[in-house]
DNA sequence: AACTATTTATAAGA
DNA sequence: TTCTTATAAATAGTT
């Protein structure tokens, strides 16, 4: 109806198709109106369009019209769909009485919510407890151990570089002198004195842990060659 | 269009109604499909006839066009069996990571995966265990007090009960040695003596708890007249 | 279910 | 977008 006849397929042309589509949209609209009038029918029509617009029509409410739908349609689908439903909710239920029971042991190892327990049971308790702080320390010692051991490395390390920088500063310093002197006695002084040497001392500023920079012979150390050992470090 | 002008208002006639009903439905569908095939569309179209039947049309999925629907319309309606089962998931889900974040640092308490834990989090560990150690001993030591307690107020009843006996014993032995002299005397010997008196001490058997049955003065204790005082007590 | 007179929808153009 | 209009399509009443 139209102009000319029209083939039924995807119309390519954007504006063309937006068009025809708000009039078919309407056209289709009016005749579900329609029909749903005269022949007492329940509809429910939902169409989206290419943009994305949601357009709507039912002569009674869209609930209603899906509910039957897919009482009428989908009773196995939807079966299923309550199994499914049944069987998560027993899970989450699994779950939380799982997370309840540790809820409680939980508590109870951090020596709350005593109540219920006898003098057995409490030892138990402390037993287990003790074995854990055990484990904890022992495992706290070794990570100790290991960061003094490490800045006790590190610590030499530097030790052996500062000794370096001092022989260096040193011959330079008496470079400097000589060089000064030499130019004292030409007599031609242009320049003042700005000899002071400064150099920062490492600063290791961790109040938890105690440092050790005794110096033990520093093991694992590869002899550098590189001009200039790179001197920072984090525990 | 047809052969007379119509009026939009439902068709009282049946057969009528169900004729016209069948001839636009059908071009109702044609015209839906169209809708979605030219103008590229998503199209979802329910009708329930006045007689129950139902018809429908996608050129989708009917599953796709219902949700598309909601969540354009951002409302729930309809709390299908499919959403609830997405909701349960949804809240195992949460339950599983709970459940799981609990355990982690319920095998930490207990001394057990350590690893990834700094002397920190170890620092912390060991005082949380340390003042749950404290609580659990506090309780304990509280329990076993009140236990000691009862066993000495026991304790001293059935000393005093036993007290009794031996006195009651002794002036019952004394009255029968009087009989007795007082039947030989009379020269008539029939029965030859069994007058062993045997009596039970009580036994303690927990050897986990320290029983203190110094006799301390009885608290609380009414003065009994019944004759026989119950001597069974359980821990 | 088929026919067809007539109404209605709409394609193309303005 | 809306209006116009020629024409295709739908369908009411009939057979």
């Amino acid at each position: 109806m139209g102009r000319g006849k029209t083939v039924i397929e995807r119309i390519e042309n954007t504006t063309s198709r937006q068009v025809t589509f708000s009039k078919r949209r309407s056209g289709l609209f009016k005749k579900a109106k329609e029909l749903a009038i005269l022949c007492d029918a329940e509809v429910g029509l939902i169409v989206f369009s290419s943009t994305g617009r949601l357009y709507d029509f039912t002569n009674t409410s869209m609930k209603s019209v899906i509910e039957r739908y897919q009482e009428a349609k989908d009773q196995h689908v939807m079966m299923s769909a309550t199994a499914e439903a049944k069987l998560w909710q027993r899970e989450a239920g699994i779950l939380r009485q799982q997370l309840h029971n540790l809820q409680e042991h939980h508590l109870q190892l951090l020596g709350q919510q005593l109540s219920g327990l006898d003098v057995k049971d409490l030892q138990n308790l402390e037993n287990t407890l003790e074995m854990s702080l055990s484990n904890i320390r022992q495992k706290k010692d070794t990570l100790m151990t290991d960061q003094i051991q490490e800045l006790n490395t590190k610590g030499s390390l530097i030790h052996k570089e500062n000794i370096e920088l001092y022989k260096e500063l040193n011959s330079v310093t008496q470079e400097n002198a000589e060089l000064k002197k030499k130019v004292h006695e030409q007599g031609v002084n242009e320049h003042p004195k700005d000899t002071a040497i400064k150099y920062s001392i490492l600063n290791v500023d961790d109040e938890n842990v105690p440092v050790n920079l005794e110096l033990s012979q520093p093991q694992n150390v590869e002899s550098e060659k590189s001009g200039t050992p790179s001197l920072g470090f984090q525990l």
